[in-house]
DNA sequence: TTTGCCGGGCC
DNA sequence: GGCCCGGCAAA
């Protein structure tokens, strides 16, 4: 783990997450960063996002969750040691209840210091990201002072285990001025503060308002997770294929981290303005199997997880849900699959579906992947790419990255074509957590071992 | 140009 | 209550 190998993305991480982390998850913040800093260094090597660190959430998520673009918070990581499995979390207390948790049933990520409901519907194929409590990560708001990205986060909600004279100050951070890459201060024209009389012909009142809000230092949104893997990649694109124009590497990127065959299920929006009626059913059918049943709608009520557990209870809300988007519960096999919501919303108690199934075929289809497509692995940065595993459908997407917008990609530029390649990612593990919701992460961890190539982040440690 | 995430606001 | 849609993040 050459600290050079370090993603630069992750360097910066630290940082504007450190902005984030403090505000919003003060006693998690610097240690955390500097944790997951190191922890990178040793999974810079791979190029794919799964390491990286959500900058969003201090939420520890379970390594093998490697897609491409899962961001992982590696603080737990520090606890084990290259060689060695992640036993169990040490010092693991529940962020919410600030309750230490006993020995983890096997069935519950010891990694996933998240509410069990939370743990119960993250693993969304589309949810790389791990759902935090539901709660908007942006840095917290204490007293009136608001950021621009104000968080509904009270400080019991995970600190409540912390005597509030015990927050850190957080909101001094950029009060004070500090200077921070995460904090940009809007070069608010003092014009525009001096020269009521300007807005005086606007609505005025929401117009100060307005301006009020301007002139707060403006807080990045924290980059997701694939914004930090094409933080990541995009030197090695460029270097690769000597391109250099960012819609091309995006799109480069975004092709190999989309489509993974795996379910992702959504895209609904992006892809050209996609009208909100005609997509996606029938590939989130034809990838998960549990969407071959009827939608378990079932009754005619589909209850949503908001009607369902209301909103006191978001954090078992499937993701989509929390985004207002439209529910994954019944089709996803996020729920309903993995577990149909009950009352009381035991969803992690609930057993998974099958995560094997997924992997395995997927598995089977890499060998047929490398035939079809010519364009060799050898060029790919990551030296796990023979471990890489192409999805199932993977026909599709070869169909699509082959005759991808002819001339619309930068493709020529690529003859190996090695950018196509989804990064060393998707191993397994990642396709199978992927498919699978949460608790089964670190079922389908074990199960997925004997089977498949090992999480990536074993891998990394045995191959050096 | 890419994806993920957020929240306003429509239905 | 459900979720569409625009906007933002980096380069
Ligand atoms: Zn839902």
């Amino acid at each position: 783990m050459e600290p050079d190998l370090l993603p630069s993305f992750l360097r910066g991480l630290s940082d504007t997450a450190s902005v984030y982390l403090q505000m919003k998850w003060p006693l998690l913040d610097v240690q955390a960063g500097s944790l997951q800093s190191r922890q990178a260094l040793k999974d810079a090597r791979s190029p794919s996002p799964a390491h990286i660190v959500s900058n969003k959430v201090p939420v520890v998520q379970h390594p093998h969750h490697v897609h491409p673009l899962t961001p992982l918070i590696t603080y737990s990581n520090e606890h084990f040691t290259p060689g060695n499995p992640p036993p169990h979390l040490p010092a693991d207390v529940d962020p919410k209840t600030g309750i230490p948790r006993p020995p983890h049933p096997p069935d519950i990520s010891p990694y996933y210091p998240l509410s069990p409901g939370t743990v119960g519907q993250i693993p969304h194929p589309l949810g790389w990201l791990v759902p935090q409590q539901g709660q908007p990560v942006y840095p917290i708001t204490t007293g009136g002072f608001r950021h621009p990205y104000p968080t509904a986060l009270t400080v019991n909600a995970s600190m409540s285990r912390f005597p509030p004279h015990m927050v850190p100050p957080h909101h001094s951070l950029h009060t004070t001025g500090i200077p921070h890459p995460a904090i940009v201060t809007p070069t608010v024209k003092q014009e525009s503060s001096q020269s009521d009389v300007g807005s005086l012909h606007s609505s005025k009142h929401q117009d100060s308002k307005k301006e009020e809000e301007k002139k707060k230092p403006h807080i990045k949104k924290p980059l997701n997770a694939f914004m930090l893997y094409m933080k990541e990649m995009r030197a090695k694109v460029v270097a690769e294929c000597t391109l250099k124009e960012s819609a091309a590497i995006n799109q480069i990127l975004g092709r190999r981290v989309g489509n993974k065959g795996q379910a992702q299920g959504k895209k609904k929006k992006r892809k050209r303005d996609k009208q909100p009626g005609e997509t996606n059913e029938h590939s989130e059918c034809f990838l998960n199997p549990c969407l071959s049943l009827p939608p378990i709608t079932d009754a005619n009520t589909p209850k949503k997880c908001r009607a369902l557990f209301g909103l006191d209870r978001q954090s078992l809300w499937c993701k989509p849900c929390r985004r207002k988007k439209k529910c994954v519960r019944y089709i996803q096999g996020e729920g309903s699959c993995v577990s149909p919501p009950s009352s009381d919303g035991s969803l992690l108690d609930s057993p998974p579906s099958s995560p094997a199934m997924l992997a395995s075929p997927s598995r089977d289809s890499k060998p047929q992947t490398e035939q079809t497509q010519p364009l060799s692995l050898s060029l790919k940065p990551d030296p796990l790419a023979h471990l890489v595993m192409m999805p199932p459908p993977s026909s599709l997407v070869l169909a699509e990255s082959a005759a991808s917008k002819p001339g619309a990609l930068p493709a020529a530029s690529c003859p190996n074509g090695a950018l196509d390649h989804p990064p060393a990612a998707l191993p397994p593990a990642a396709a199978a957590s992927l498919a699978q919701p949460s608790t089964s992460s670190l079922h389908s961890h074990s199960s997925l071992a004997g089977t498949q190539p090992q999480p990536l982040s074993l891998v990394t440690k045995s191959l050096e």
